[in-house]
DNA sequence: TAATCGTGGAC
DNA sequence: TGTCCAAGATT
């Protein structure tokens, strides 16, 4: 088999390639994806762990896989279901593509994942790191990946300073990706070396390369690492700084009348949208106070949530109060507690429906 | 392209 | 305790 691979990075593949088959195959946690090669669980879990921990997933996956262990199963599955499922995982719509493309599999697929990699990529949530990740995962493809994990491990190995996310430095970080897996690919040694290739430099960032204080005394390709011999490792990756947080403070009316409470569902294309919550507002000065159809008659708020929505630094006043019966046009439902709890509600929210 | 989308872990 | 940020995708 004739290979042509870029010259320039080749010989850093061959070095980092064995090393880090071989520390993955030692140090590897034992997580309930790596259990499995059935690709629908594997995609599963890659759409969970997007902006999210491993530690935070475990349990959501192990409840879905056992509520909705089949394609068939998740594209029948109810709306209500699948964001109750979801219910504090956040990004929402992840669970909505997640069903969408499941049916989309039924429709275009029989039901059956799709190996090929342009079929994989056009499912919807489905970008170029998750279709690499399942691609090369579930069936041992050599497809690249690119999360920030990767971005950490590769651009401190390779010593690149400037910013991932600039378009020219992210496609070499890409480039670098695919040489490594591709020579993986080339690699007899191992069982699954794409697979584990892949798995190996997110597991190295998890674990040793990580954002503060790296364990660079443990880690199996520091002798090859430019960061490490030059003492960048707190300077790369090069990321630009946040946006400062805003604060906002929203009160929340619980209203209760013969047993049951005045909820209402979020609509699409806002944040938690399709989420339940308790009528609120949001406060503004006394100047431009907008007139709320409540009347809040306890002297001390039922609870009070601090919580973040992406840059917004949230205070969620609860009070108890009473419905303007003169100005209320019948927006939500009335519902007792259980069935409150059965439905799928922002994390704040649920925290005071935890106080009922 | 840059902004947006959630939440909780970890230090 | 505030800050960063975690197996990104979409618009």
């Amino acid at each position: 088999m004739e290979v042509h691979a870029p010259q320039t990075t080749n010989h850093a593949a061959s070095k980092l390639v064995p090393l880090l088959l071989d520390w993955f195959a030692a140090n590897a946690r034992d997580l309930p994806w790596r259990r499995t090669r059935d690709p629908y669980a594997i995609w599963v879990s890659e759409i969970m762990l997007q902006q999210t921990q491993v530690k935070t997933v475990i349990p959501y996956w192990e409840r879905w896989m056992s509520e909705l262990p089949t394609i068939e199963a998740l594209a029948t599955a109810s709306a209500s279901k699948i964001h109750k499922m979801w219910e504090g995982l956040g990004y929402y719509t992840r669970v909505r593509n997640l069903q969408r493309a499941a049916q989309q599999i039924v429709w275009q697929h029989v039901g059956k994942f799709p190996k090929k990699f342009e079929d994989i990529l056009a499912l919807p949530g489905i970008g170029r790191y998750t279709a690499g990740a399942v691609s090369s995962i579930a069936f041992n493809q050599p497809r690249p990946i690119v999360d920030g994990n990767v971005i950490r491990v590769i651009s401190r190995v390779f010593g690149i300073t400037t910013d991932p996310r600039e378009k020219k430095t992210n496609a070499q970080l890409w480039v670098l990706a695919e040489d490594l897996v591709l020579h993986a690919a080339r690699t007899a040694r191992h069982a699954s070396p794409c697979s584990h290739l892949n798995q190996s430099l997110m597991e190295l960032g998890a674990l040793v390369c990580t954002p503060r204080s790296p364990k660079c005394d443990v880690c199996p390709i520091n002798k090859l690492c430019v960061s490490q011999k030059e003492g960048l490792q707190e300077q790369i990756p090069n990321l630009s700084k946040r946006e400062a947080a805003t604060a906002r403070r929203f009160i929340a009316f619980v209203v209760q009348r013969d047993g049951k409470y005045l909820v209402r569902q979020r609509p699409a294309s806002v944040v938690n949208a399709h989420l339940w919550e308790f009528p609120n507002i949001e406060a503004t000065t006394a100047r431009q106070k907008s007139a709320a159809p409540f009347e809040v008659f306890s002297a001390k708020p039922l609870c009070t949530i601090k919580h973040s929505i992406t840059r917004y630094r949230i205070t969620l006043e609860a009070w108890r109060a009473k419905l303007d019966e003169a100005s209320s046009k019948n927006s939500g439902r009335w519902l007792n507690l259980s069935q409150l709890r059965k439905l799928a509600f922002a994390s704040a929210h649920k925290k005071v429906l935890a106080h009922l």
